[in-house]
DNA sequence: GTTAAGATTGGGAACGTTCCCTTACCGATA
DNA sequence: TATCGGTAAGGGAACGTTCCCAATCTTAAC
C-alpha cells in the first residue's frame, strides 16, 4: 500500500541502507546516490513510517498531556485552556507531538496508555495524587507537573508564585484602605490554593490586620463563587473587599453582589487571581493577578524535553512570577 | 529495558504466540497457559508495546486533529474548545487517543506529519483549503469537516445549520418590531459565516424588509466587533439592531455600543450566534444561537470511526440543529 | 604498478509484535 | 492397536526502519 524504503532502493537501484542515509541525512552518500534516492521517493509518493523509525530508535517524538480533574477533562477551561495551547504549540515547535489523554479511556489509567504508547514524557496538568507521580517516577519516564507541585526529588514542575501574588492581591486591597477583607477559595487540598490562603493571611499580618472568620472553602466554579459569596454578604458583618483564590470564583462573586444590589467597588471591593480571559469582559473588569499561561506551557515543554535528553543541572523547580492587574472592581 | 513478549514465555515456559494469543485474548489456549503468561506479566511489570503491535496491524489507535487558523492554534478558542474537549472526550472512549497537530511544527504540515505518524484518521477543526482536502482524501485516509464543509464526494463532515440559524436569529430580531437590522460579520470566505448571511438575507426577504447596506465584515475577533459596530453607529442611519454571525464579535459590539452611551436593548439590540460561555457572563447577557459544540464533537468523531471502519450507508453530511437563546441584549 | 587510506555502498540483524502454519498431544472411536 | 478429530502450543516470517560491519570502489602517494 505504502511505498517503503525499500520501494525507494529498488526504484533508485540502491541498496535500502543508502535510502535510509539519504532519508535521514546521516552517514554518507554520494550527490549522485542523493539525486536518485529523492527522485524515487518523490514518484512513489514515499510517506516516512515514524512507528518503523520509532521501534528501532525507541523515541516517538510524542509527548503525552494528561487533562482532566475529577474526571472531566478541562481542555475548554479557562485557566487551562491557554496552558494547553502554549503546551501543543512550543511542543510542535520543538519537534515533538501531543497525545492527549483524559481519563476517559476505555480500560486503565490514561498514563497507562499513554506508557502504551511509548511517548517520550508525560505532563501532568491536573490535580493528581503523589502516589501516582511516585508510581510513574519509578518507571523512569520523564515527567513535569503544570500548575502543581509535589515533593518527591527529581520531579520536575512549574507553578506560580502563588503565595506573592495572592499577598500582593491582599496588600492592593489594603492599600484601598481595606481592613475587612474576605477569602473566597476552592480546595484547599489543591496546593495552589493552600498556597494563596497563605498569602492572604500572611499579607492580613503584615499589616496588622486581625485575621477574622471571614474564609469561605468550596469547589473552584463560578456558581460556587457566587454562592460562597452570598453567604458571606449574608453573614453578621459582611467583609468589604473580597480576595477570590480564582477568576471564575470571583465572576460567581460579582454576580452575587449585583443581585444584592450593592455597588463594585464602591461597598465591596473584589480582586481574583489567574487573569482569565473572561474578567476583561465583564461589568466591571475584574481586577486580578496576572499568571502568564502560555509562559507556563513553554515553560513545562522545554523542561520535560531537558529531562529527555538527559540535560544535567537545569532548574527542576519553576516557579513563575505574577502581577498585579487593576480594573474596575478595585 | 522494557519487559517483552519473549522475557514473558521465558519466564512462564510457554512460546511467544502463546503469550500473544493470551494478552490479545485471541485464539485458544488453556487456563494454566494464560495463568503462568498473566503471573509472569505482573511479576515482569510488562506494558504493551503499542508501536509493535501498530506496525503488525497497521492500526494505531489514534487519530489526527488538525486545529489551526492563520497559523495560530485555536485550543483556547471559547468556540472550539469545548468542540475540541468532546472530540477527545468521545475518542477516548471509543478507544483511540488523539493527536493533536497545529501547523507550527518544524518543518513540513501539520497533515504531513499526522500522516507519518499513521494515524488512522484526520479531523479537521480549522478553515481548510478546498485543495488540501482533495490530496488527503487522494492518500485514501479517513477524515472528517468539523464546522466546515467541502463540495467533493466523500468528504464526511459536521456542521450547524447556519442558514436556519441566522434566520431564526433575524426573525426574532423582527418580532421584536425591528426593521433596520445590521450585520456584521467574520470573513465569507469561510462557508459557515457566508451560509449565516444567506439566513440573515432570507429573513428579511421574507418578512419584506428590504435590504439596505448595513452590512460589515472583517476577520472575526471581538475587537473587530467593536470596530465594525462602531462604524455602523458612525454611518448615517445606524441600525437598531444588528445580528452578529459570532459571539466575540457580538461582545465585541456591545462594548461600542456601551462606549456610545446607548442602552442596550432599548436603543439597540444584538444577537450573536454560538452560545459560547462569555455570553452568559457579560452584561447585559447575550442573546444567542446555541449551537451544541459538544454533540458537533461527538458526531465527529463517530463519523471518523465509522469511515475507519469502512461502515457502509452512513449519512457523510451532518447538519445540526441550531435553537435560539433570548437573554438581556434582545 | 602496487598499496593504502578514505569514501561510498550493501547485507543483514534487530526493534516487539501478530498471525499463519506445523507439530504435539490427548482421548475416543473403529 | 491404529487412526482420527480436535485442541493447544511452538516456530518463524513479516511489518519498515536503523545502524553496525564488511565489501567495494576511488584516488593519490610511493
Amino acid at each position: 500500500m505504502n511505498a517503503t524504503i525499500k520501494d525507494i532502493a529498488k526504484v533508485a537501484g540502491v541498496s535500502k541502507s543508502t535510502v535510509s542515509r539519504v532519508l535521514t541525512n546521516s552517514g554518507r552518500f554520494s550527490e549522485e546516490s542523493k539525486k536518485k534516492v529523492l527522485e524515487a521517493a518523490e514518484k512513489l509518493k514515499y510517506t516516512k513510517n515514524a512507528l518503523a523509525r520509532a521501534m528501532k530508535t525507541k523515541e516517538t517524538k510524542n509527548l503525552g498531556l494528561i487533562v482532566y480533574q475529577k474526571h472531566k477533562p478541562i481542555l475548554s477551561h479557562p485557566f487551562y485552556a491557554p496552558v494547553i495551547e502554549a503546551i501543543v504549540e512550543n511542543s510542535m515547535k520543538l519537534g515533538y507531538s501531543i497525545i492527549i489523554a483524559t481519563d476517559q479511556d476505555i480500560k486503565g489509567s490514561s498514563a497507562e496508555l499513554l506508557l502504551e504508547k511509548r511517548v517520550d514524557g508525560i505532563i501532568f496538568a491536573s490535580f493528581i495524587d503523589p502516589s501516582i507521580i511516585i508510581k510513574y517516577k519509578n518507571q523512569r519516564i520523564p515527567l513535569v507537573l503544570v500548575n502543581n507541585s509535589v515533593d518527591f526529588p527529581g520531579v520536575s514542575y512549574v507553578k506560580f508564585n502563588n503565595f506573592m501574588g495572592a499577598y500582593e492581591a491582599v496588600t492592593h486591597l489594603i492599600s484601598k484602605k481595606h481592613t475587612d477583607i474576605g477569602f473566597i477559595s476552592g480546595p484547599l487540598t489543591h496546593r495552589s490554593y493552600k498556597e494563596r490562603y497563605y498569602g492572604y493571611l500572611s499579607a492580613l499580618k503584615d499589616n496588622g490586620i486581625k485575621v477574622e472568620k471571614k474564609v469561605r472553602v468550596g469547589n473552584s466554579t463560578l456558581s460556587e463563587g457566587n454562592r460562597l459569596m452570598t453567604q458571606l454578604l449574608n453573614s453578621p458583618q459582611a467583609p468589604t473587599a473580597v480576595f477570590a483564590s480564582n477568576d471564575m470564583m470571583a465572576i460567581g462573586a460579582i454576580k452575587a453582589i449585583k443581585s444584592n444590589k450593592l455597588a463594585i467597588p464602591e461597598d465591596i471591593a473584589i480582586i481574583g487571581f489567574d487573569n482569565i480571559e473572561h474578567g476583561k469582559l465583564i461589568d466591571p473588569s475584574l481586577s486580578t493577578i496576572d499568571a502568564d499561561k502560555e509562559e507556563m506551557g513553554k515553560k513545562a515543554v522545554e523542561l520535560l524535553i531537558k529531562e529527555i535528553n538527559k540535560d544535567q543541572g537545569f532548574q527542576r523547580e519553576n516557579i513563575l512570577p505574577t502581577k498585579l492587574i487593576v480594573r474596575e472592581t478595585t
